[in-house]
DNA sequence: AAGCGGCCCTGAAGGC
DNA sequence: TGCCTTCAGGGCCGCT
């Protein structure tokens, strides 16, 4: 018999790809090698229709394993079948938690092993679907997808050849999935603020030294966001659900009148007006007017 | 065809 | 206190 570990739920305000690979790694530390004995689907839909037969076809099956593509998380199963699942806006995992439904607890499965996943999604932006492993590439959801950002694939050269002649701002281009994935309206201000490139920015125009510090900073800004949300998966086993703590590290997302963390260390700070938020295509995005200039005009 | 706005959905937050 | 409006955004759809 394994042990059980304490009941906990893998929560996150905006899955992103960080916060989409905590919560793979939670499920796979969670339920790998589990056998799936019932499965309930409590609606018809999320953001699309369920598999019609999503239930029956869980129930029996061993979970092999687990992938993450982009925002998508892949959970293989015996027989040559997997599962996608993606958390949308509201998404959260719950994991060997209580026997009680949630709110909003639309999907739960449980293992012979004593594991109880549940799938809760207030907005519903989320989605499950079917593919058998073996045409995983080639579904719907991730077929025409961009580079993983942490993958030797997604480089200043391979940047630049998406972006060429592109008039569109650079924000918008780095929030569309087949251009790079996985990223999302958070860690794209935090990048674009790292490379200090204004989110206005023509994304053709961007200059190659431009486009590597921006490869480099998306590169670290996941990387240490992983860090944070793994560490705050590992710590945190209290069953109501809290925010990772890179929430705590962010610079300028959602710090609009505050001080530009870069500007307050030196010296000019007082010709810094502070963080500033704009909208762009209906989304909001946070900058440092004096870290990110806007380009100049040619 | 690129680019952009609208839409889906619920809950939190702010205004009066 | 309570009701109302606004905002949050991933990704698809449709219009130009």
């Amino acid at each position: 018999m394994s042990v059980i570990a304490p009941t906990y739920s893998v929560f996150v305000a905006m899955p992103e790809l960080p916060e989409v690979e905590t919560v793979m790694r939670g499920m796979r530390a969670s339920l790998e090698g589990h056998r799936i004995t019932s499965a309930v689907a409590r609606r018809p839909d999320l953001r699309w229709p369920l598999p019609k037969n999503l239930t029956t076809i869980l129930n029996g099956r061993r979970i092999e394993s687990f992938r993450r593509r982009g925002k998508y998380i892949f959970m293989r199963l015996s027989g040559g079948m997997s599962m996608l699942l993606h958390l949308g806006m509201s998404g959260r995992v719950t994991l060997n938690a209580s026997d009680d439904v949630t709110l909003h607890e639309h999907v739960t499965f449980t293992t012979e092993e004593g594991r109880r996943f549940g799938l809760i999604d207030p907005r519903r932006f989320g989605a499950i679907d079917l593919v058998p492993t073996n045409e995983e590439e080639s579904h719907r959801f991730v077929a025409t997808m961009g580079p993983e950002p942490l993958s030797p694939a997604f480089t200043a050269d391979t940047l630049a050849e998406s972006l060429a002649g592109r008039r569109s701002p650079i924000k918008a281009m780095l929030l569309d999935q087949r251009v790079v994935a996985g990223l999302g309206n958070i860690y794209v201000c935090e990048a674009l603020f790292r490379a200090r490139i204004h989110p206005a920015t023509p994304a053709g125009s961007l200059t190659k030294p431009a486009i590597r510090r921006l490869v480099h900073a998306i590169r670290a800004v996941l990387t240490e966001a992983i860090a944070a949300g793994g560490s705050s998966l590992r710590d945190y086993v209290q069953p109501d659900g809290e925010l990772g703590y890179f929430q705590h590290a962010w610079r300028v997302y959602g710090r609009a009148g505050q001080p530009c963390p870069e500007c307050s260390k030196g010296k000019g700070k007082e010709a810094c007006p502070g963080i500033i938020k704009i909208m762009q295509s209906g989304r909001s995005t946070f900058f440092c007017p004096r870290q990110q200039p806007e380009p100049a005009q040619s």
